[in-house]
DNA sequence: TTTAATTTTGTAATGATTACAATTGAGCAT
DNA sequence: ATGCTCAATTGTAATCATTACAAAATTAAA
């Protein structure tokens, strides 16, 4: 539960002026976990200035992105996903439920930052794996015994 | 240069019928390097098939991603990248000129195929980094030079 | 050749994002 | 307070990649 004042401040660093709707979907992204999409955004805004825009939500959103407060995700290929800057990290994205989730790995890619390969700059570094998550992977395996039994019964 | 007889074979194998838009399709991914969009493989493919559609291509490349010939990657956030699919390997996106380059590391994400994180199956591995390529930096560089001159001969 | 199944085509719809002009609002000078 | 200027916000229209879908064409089977 960050404050207020505490998001204004971040803001005034990085000379973004804290207006009220961009406070808040700080405030919003903090206070969601990550991965959040504009629209989610935009729907939570909504609740407390119902006359907020999604225009002030992108517009917003690309320049936390571009003072370096947020990091952007491009995992679904549909929708961009936002979070809050944090320690680099990468992600897994259940290609059942959609759900996306961090992992913490160590790995060479996410060491120092603005480093260097075969001489081109680096800025960002992104890593990500899809697959099936944990939990659909278990409901599957439920679904899966549940079959079995109704095939044992209709064969008696 | 791979020949349509064994572009072919590689769809047969798949189960997905040679078809010669199909078989096109394939050989432009194959004759262009990689990271191609939709876009690029329709105008190529509508030189020697001028009533090719979109659609045809969007659909030929769905299967052969579902089939695993072909890979769909996701970097600049606005059209999807399709490349024949080929050893696990990374990406660099340059902000500058849009480019992608391949990034050949040793990395322990891309190890084994099909393993597991944190309980989650893994089937796709992706990571890639954004900067300025080697030659943006260049070019920036070369400018750079130019100015100072130019500030010289001002200031004579 | 007739028929059925598959593939391709063309066009319309979708949906996220962006462009842009009009409106609003905050801060400052009168 | 009033008006002024600049920045922020809003609302609406445009963009653009992708998808949906039905009609037309092609292929394979009978
Ligand atoms: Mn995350
Ligand atoms: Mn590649
Ligand atoms: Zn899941
Ligand atoms: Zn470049």
């Amino acid at each position: 539960m960050i404050t207020i004042e505490h998001i204004k401040k971040k803001l005034i660093e990085k000379g973004i002026k804290p207006t009220y709707p961009r406070v808040r979907i700080y405030q919003v992204l903090s206070d969601n976990g990550g991965h959040l999409t504009a629209d989610f955004i935009f729907k939570e805004i909504r609740k407390d200035i119902p006359t907020a825009s999604r225009t002030t939500v992108y517009n917003t959103l690309s320049s936390f992105v571009e003072v370096g407060l947020v990091d952007e995700i491009l995992i679904t290929g549909t929708e961009a996903r936002y979070e809050i800057k944090r320690r680099n990290h990468h992600h897994f994205l259940c290609k059942k439920c959609g759900g996306i989730f961090d992992i913490d790995i160590k790995c060479p890619l996410a060491q120092g930052e603005y480093s260097r390969v075969r001489g081109h700059l680096i800025q960002e570094i992104h890593g990500y794996f899809k697959g099936i998550c944990k939990d659909c992977l278990k409901k599957a395996e439920l679904e899966r015994e549940e079959h079995e039994k109704d095939d044992r019964e209709v064969s008696e």
